[in-house]
DNA sequence: CAAGTGACAATAA
DNA sequence: TTTATTGCCACTT
């Protein structure tokens, strides 16, 4: 496994995607933190976008910083991944945002 | 080798 | 408050 992380940042992504419990949310700004560089953002998505392990990167737990979807692709619409997180039981405020004071993931001590 | 690209994030107006 | 712009750094061509 440790060789694995040396395929590249990606995997480290994916690495940590694959972490996330159902129920709970991670916002892209976060993974790249966890990764070791918060400043990478955009690549965390990016690394969904090329989701080499569809099922296995549950993407839709992936999340904007405020809480949003992804506005441009979200692999079907913003709407089917809101449906998703209620299925595993992640709670939304009536903006359509997820509730991440409650959801996030890397809560606070990770 | 150099330039371009990208599911974001933070700051400015 | 929302919208626009900039910066970020790995990966592709």
């Amino acid at each position: 496994m440790a060789d694995s992380d040396r395929e590249g940042f990606f995997q480290r992504v994916y690495n940590m995607v694959k972490q996330v419990p159902e129920g709970m949310v991670a916002t892209y700004g976060q993974i790249a933190r966890l990764v070791g560089s918060p400043h990478r953002a955009r690549y965390v998505g990016f690394a969904l976008h090329v989701n080499p392990e569809p099922g296995a990167i549950p993407c839709h737990r992936i999340v904007f910083a405020d809480g949003r979807l992804a506005d441009g692709f979200a692999f079907g619409g913003p709407d089917v991944q809101r449906h998703l997180l209620e299925e595993e039981g992640v709670s939304f405020l009536p903006d359509g945002r997820v509730d991440l004071k409650e959801c996030r993931w890397p809560a606070g001590t990770e």
